[in-house]
DNA sequence: GCGAAACGATACAGATCGGTATACCTCTTC
DNA sequence: GAAGAGGTATACCGATCTGTATCGTTTCGC
């Protein structure tokens, strides 16, 4: 393994690790045990352990990112169905055998703190997750990009966080529907065609 | 201090403290520090760790719910209105300076494991407060309470979530905008008198 | 008022935490 | 093929973790 892959694979583990355990009860022993590197090595490649939480945070912050992007473009076209297609990939990863919640509010939650960098990192994560919800809302032209995106990302959370709990991914279908309702009777800048329904229609 | 009054006290110290901290990131040395308290006391009455941390739950639990019950019923008499006010009371506690995020979330993100016991608390507990949305969305006599009562607890959670990380309160009015939307589209077993809003009106 | 139960204080056990030090090995590179 | 960088393995550090043992003192029920 080159140097730079034992870091990437480092991330990797102590990103399913974390996912599987948790941050503060995941240790550093177990994250070299199952990654099978020394310790020596861990430390070369990060100053201590919240280094290396917020380097796994961001990398999963890009690949997180990416891959919903990616998702959505490839799902749909029409800025409306992108929207709408956001739940899709939200529910591809909810059905993930290895679900467990956001990490990011899990992270947050295990770092309460305003001023934590990891708690920051959440927040950064959210405000770009955020961002493209606003860059879709306004590609749709609504008449209040901002708000449509706050009440698709505001659906997101909360069906994530049922999603947590119950382990099931009904809730973020049924978020999916509750946003076609509040899209469908949103205002929009360029309204509809009459008689058709715009394009709107609820493919799931 | 009765016998009573401490395990109370060190019930409240050991939530007051895994609220700001979490729950691996507080040690029992800090719970009782903090509660002024000997440590062989805090293991008179609690067996260990995980129990002191169950019966936290177990009591914050019948807290929330009671606390939610009284004052939606002092709010709103009108069983839809009540849905609605669930919001202005989550809107109270997410005021609250010490708010950090639902303290069952958190317990659930860092206890993943669904055979946990810290985690099966959590799901007891949200199970609890969806039903009594569905005590609510039934009075309503909405069509399918069951439903709408998933809906209203959905928005919850994502407003809470939400706010944990802006720590701002304007999720959950706006939540409560997108119930109130939801709401007046709903199905109902007895419409609303045709030429009013059948009662529905937006108070916040 | 007397005995038992519960309290506080402290010390300690054993495990684990994050992080470092040391010594040896294995590559690459000039 | 020597130098050096980066790897492994292991031992170790001090701090902290949950939980227990000891012991003197306080408090409460009878």
């Amino acid at each position: 393994m080159r140097r730079s892959e034992i870091r990437e694979h480092l991330l990797e583990t102590a990103l399913r690790l974390f996912n599987q355990h948790g941050y503060h009860a995941t240790g550093v022993d177990l994250i070299i045990a199952d990654a099978g590197v020394a310790k020596t090595t861990l430390y070369r490649h990060f100053e201590n352990k919240e280094d290396l939480i917020l380097a796994a945070l961001e990398r999963r912050d890009e690949e997180d990112r990416n891959a919903m992007r990616a998702f959505v473009e490839q799902h749909a076209s029409d800025p409306v169905e992108r929207l709408l297609t956001t739940f899709d990939f939200l529910e591809t990863t909810v059905r993930d055998k290895q679900f467990r919640g956001c990490m990011f509010m899990s992270a947050a939650g295990e770092h309460k703190d305003t001023v934590d960098p990891v708690f920051r990192a959440s927040l950064m994560h959210k405000r770009l997750a955020l961002a493209y919800l606003e860059e879709l809302a306004h590609a749709a032209r609504f008449a209040e990009p901002k708000r449509i995106a706050a009440e698709i990302n505001l659906l997101h959370e909360g069906a994530v966080a049922v999603a947590q709990i119950t382990r099931v991914a009904e809730p973020v279908r049924q978020a999916k529907r509750m946003a076609h309702q509040l899209l469908v009777a949103a205002e929009r800048l360029t309204p509809p065609t009459r008689g058709g329904d715009g394009g709107n229609r609820m493919h799931g």
